[in-house]
DNA sequence: CGACAAGGTTAACACTATTAACCATAGGTG
DNA sequence: CACCTATGGTTAATAGTGTTAACCTTGTCG
């Protein structure tokens, strides 16, 4: 049933008008994701979208109630990629200290392996105040690392402290590799997450003498 | 020679047609800081900074080649003001874990008070490939540090491991306040600002002992 | 005085987001 | 089985954006 082909010789499936597409939802996710990772955090385009979807321009509102509705459904799939990447980088480690070094280290990781995604969390400028699960998400990720501060520093101000500054550190690493703010041989992955590891240790160091 | 008021009732000066602004280029700056300030860093429109000026839409293409021009101009300013301060920062020190941490702090803080042109300088995804002097301008604040960090690790990659360390946390947690990811009590401009030194010490504390 | 460069203008184009009004199909119900 | 309605598409229109081309007006300088 292809038949039509676009400009860049991909092949796109026609429907015969006023048919489903079957899931046009996941295929504008998608296009917005492909979108974003050729084009940098602003480069999607729910009409560009659509062509690629081979459906008409408003056919999204079908599914999202606007153009930032559907980067918000991205933004939390982000969060929960992230949620489970930090897990996974917890459990690998029983001292704490090792634990804030692999977690920075999967932040870092993150960035780079779903920059996409990435970019769509926190560089796509999404108004948090209308999208009010992107709050709530964001803090499941804190809740998650609290346990692990806390055992560094007994003080919950201290411990939360703590977790901030790591995080911190390791959002601003992920950021000058992603806008090529490092000089040459520091701004390989592999530069960046040794980087964000040492900076864990360093910060969570200090809590342990 | 006002003539005219706008929709929120602010007097426009109309010029006859034909007629010099005077000073466009600084007018049309204005109004996108403005315009940044009060929408966000993707709340500046072209067309929008012209209403402002009291000018035609294309009047903008006289005195920048495009929107971005335009905004890589103020990023520029924006680069010029921080090593401005920075400068002052570590001059108020002689002790270099102290001018690191005054770095630190001044950065957050010109965060806050010009968050305007902090949101353009870093927030605006300018293509620096395509303004290199932005590129250049972001070099010569490192080089502007390097001597500090120098003195805490004699050995030059270390010392610039050092004002990566620095400079990531103090971007992220400026960026964290920014975008209201602090929870109550710490999203306050004190409480970043001595969080942000706090980190410094913290990270450079580690060479000196 | 007259030419010209600077810095405005209007008009047009292409692209985007969004909405309203319409229509085709699938599936459950009388 | 015929039908009716929710779902998920369509077309068409509007308004806002960046950008370019062609033109006009003025101040300045030879």
């Amino acid at each position: 049933m292809v038949n039509s082909v676009n400009l860049v010789g991909m092949a796109v499936k026609r429907r015969p008008t006023g048919t489903h597409h079957g899931d046009l939802r996941n295929a504008l996710e998608e296009a917005a994701l492909a979108l974003v990772g050729e084009r940098g955090p602003h480069g999607f385009t729910l009409a560009e979208a659509c062509r690629r979807a081979g459906v008409s321009v408003s056919a999204p509102y079908k599914h999202f109630s606007d153009r930032e509705a559907l980067l918000a459904s991205l933004a939390l799939k982000g969060y929960e990629e992230q949620r489970r990447r930090y897990r996974i980088a917890l459990a690998a480690h029983s001292d704490p200290v090792e634990q804030l070094a692999a977690f920075a280290t999967a932040y870092v990781r993150f960035a780079a392996e779903e920059r996409a995604l990435f970019d769509i969390t926190f560089l796509a400028g999404l108004d948090k105040s209308r999208h009010p699960e992107l709050a709530t998400a964001g803090s499941a990720l804190h809740d998650d690392l609290m346990p692990v501060t806390g055992r560094l520093a007994p003080d919950p101000d201290e411990a939360f402290e703590l977790l901030v500054q790591v995080a911190a550190a390791a959002h601003g690493l992920a950021l000058f590799q992603q806008q090529d703010m490092l000089p040459g041989r520091w701004n390989t992955r592999a530069s960046v997450e040794e980087q964000a590891a040492r900076t864990a240790r360093a910060l969570a160091g200090g809590k342990t003498r």
